[in-house]
DNA sequence: CATGAATGAGTTTTCATTCAT
DNA sequence: GATGAATGAAAACTCATTCAT
């Protein structure tokens, strides 16, 4: 091999991994607009301006490119997950967790076609989407899980049901989401929406006297 | 007509009544277990152990069936919601409260299969389905915020923004039954679960000084 | 058997009978409206106001129904031909013809619905029906042929090829049947139209010297 | 593009336009042995020796290349129709009128299986197929009603009404056809018979004094 | 006789995937 | 690597006919 062929190859892996990002974003705009029973192959590659056979270059198959956008989804959601920190100095608990919870809205209005997209209905499209999607759910929780039990062992949380509670909170974001990203376009102001949410789990709806 | 034919007639429709509940019964649980886009008409016809014109007979198509058993689920859970008592004299709200998610969760839990296929893949089926579960979703999150700003107003409920925090409360509810119904088999004490779902939104989770 | 039985049993034949006609007048203007292809063995017996077991009492199929309907109308046309009488004293030829043209166009006209029905879609629905419209036509055409062979010998008839000619009367009759009958809705005057037919095949285009 | 890569373009649009053709004239002659209704696409894929999916790639449906397969005969068809010209130094009427009506035998027989679906069975269908014959029909009509209508004005034709005799003349051809084309496979002298029929026309069936 | 629920072979059409060029 | 014609299994749905009641 000499460095002119070095060059050679690199530059054709290059070439492979644009077109097959090229590829991957068309698809994901299509399977955002039509939904992914309603899109089919020939709708990938007509959008992807290339040719059947080339399709299959890049992806195994269709359920292949799904689960690959679906994954990066999943892959920037925990990225914005962080610990809070409950040591003397840092900041205040809710901030913290406004914080996180801001970070995770704003990250699913970022991808809002890929979040509709599993939101509506990724679930119960076949086993592996299923898999991805109850993992990260489970993740979720048992963080919010641990966080909570933590939390208690230093009293600065009430002694709840850590298992509801966390179900709670998974719930509450959730259903923000749907209801903010995937059921409208308008847009959103996440800080409210954050500090709403986070002072909802926090205080509870009853005054305290 | 004589007595005779009536009672013939009668024992007709009392049949055809059967035949169509049990073919509504089998396709419930064969759509539970391979979902919706899973099942074809053949497997519903196989399970019922009917020829493929006899289900045509009872239901219009694939997606008449599956919409029967939708609005089925619906309209019980809407049975389910009461509205909460404030006068002088009535049980206390946390009280009222869990009784209607403990009515919840149990029709959730008593029409498992059905609950599932909902939860697992009915968003995004098509336009008649979705429809149906948005106008749900959208009830089930109206009339808690009514709930909550009636409550506001008689200062009984703290002046949080109520449109996120009954969406915490519809997602909570929501989250509980996907973990508690559709990923899981166990026995869930839905008692015990209401009451820490009811606590947490009521008090939250921060202790009081 | 006693008288009575007798009485009985003619009583239920003739029951039958009115059984079979009402289902048989019935199915023509069902068949009439939609056609034979479009037309299902329900439209007929819900047309008749019977069950689909009845129907199969009174008739084989759907096909034989339908074959008994075109029995009838041939039957009706062949009664309406006879043959020209070139005997002295006779009424003059153009004169007999007119009589027999207007009798058949009359005959269609009467009878529109089934008309119309083997005009649009008889043909080639399948080996019976077509067999007895050929036998039908060819009767007809061999009837014209043998009628201006026995004129030719007469000289009453030019020496034109008879097979043709035959050919063309019998056409000319079918087109305006066709047109006057199946194509239109119009009242059409049958002496006019018969006489005018006449006149063409007779006396031709050209003018004499 | 080289020209190399032309050159397989090129050779590719010829290899789907001859597969096209191919799939069309093996259609055309399952349609004409077995007619519209009892042709199945499986029969068309079973003679083409395609699979099913090839032939909805080349057609949208199975009225979709018989309506195509109309369409060819009646362009056909009307290519073959030429006004008459009754100028000084013309030919003489019956031999323009022979010469038009000899071609249009020529091209039915030339396309016989096509012209026997058409003739068999392609009325009553449905829409698209009969409003093209009836427009067929109409024009061919309507034609030889002007033609006469013009020949009346220059007393070259004989004072009968236009409409029946032009029906008796597209009806006689019809016959014609019928019979030569579609009930017989004999071998036909399309000149002698296109003069008879002209001569019938021209001159009538009574011999002049 | 009358009924009508049941049948199942048959229809048209779709689409993810392959492979010769 | 790229192409796109070809594949064929599978889908939803229809309907003439039968037969137990």
């Amino acid at each position: 091999m000499t460095t002119g062929e070095d060059g050679r190859v690199r530059r054709a892996q290059e070439s492979r991994e644009a077109r097959r990002l090229q590829i991957k974003q068309t698809a994901l705009s299509v399977f955002a607009d039509a939904g992914y029973h309603a899109t089919s192959v020939s709708d990938l590659v007509a959008a992807a301006g290339v040719a059947r056979g080339t399709f299959y270059l890049y992806f195994d198959s269709k359920d292949a490119i799904f689960l690959e956008l679906l994954d990066d989804l999943t892959a920037q959601l925990r990225a914005r997950i962080v610990g809070v920190d409950l040591s003397a100095g840092a900041a205040p608990l809710a901030e913290q967790l406004e914080r996180t919870v801001a970070r995770l809205l704003q990250a699913t209005i970022d991808n809002r076609p890929l979040t509709r997209i599993i939101f509506r209905e990724a679930v119960g499209l076949h086993a592996p989407v299923d898999e991805r999607l109850r993992a990260f759910d489970d993740d979720l929780h048992a963080y919010v899980v641990r966080s909570i039990a933590v939390a208690q062992q230093m009293d600065a949380v009430r002694e709840l049901d850590p298992a509801v509670s966390a179900a709670c909170v998974v719930g509450s974001v959730r259903e923000l989401v749907n209801r903010l990203v995937v059921s409208s376009d308008a847009a959103v102001d996440v800080q409210a929406v954050a500090a709403a949410l986070v002072a909802h789990h926090l205080v509870g709806l009853v005054p305290r006297l």
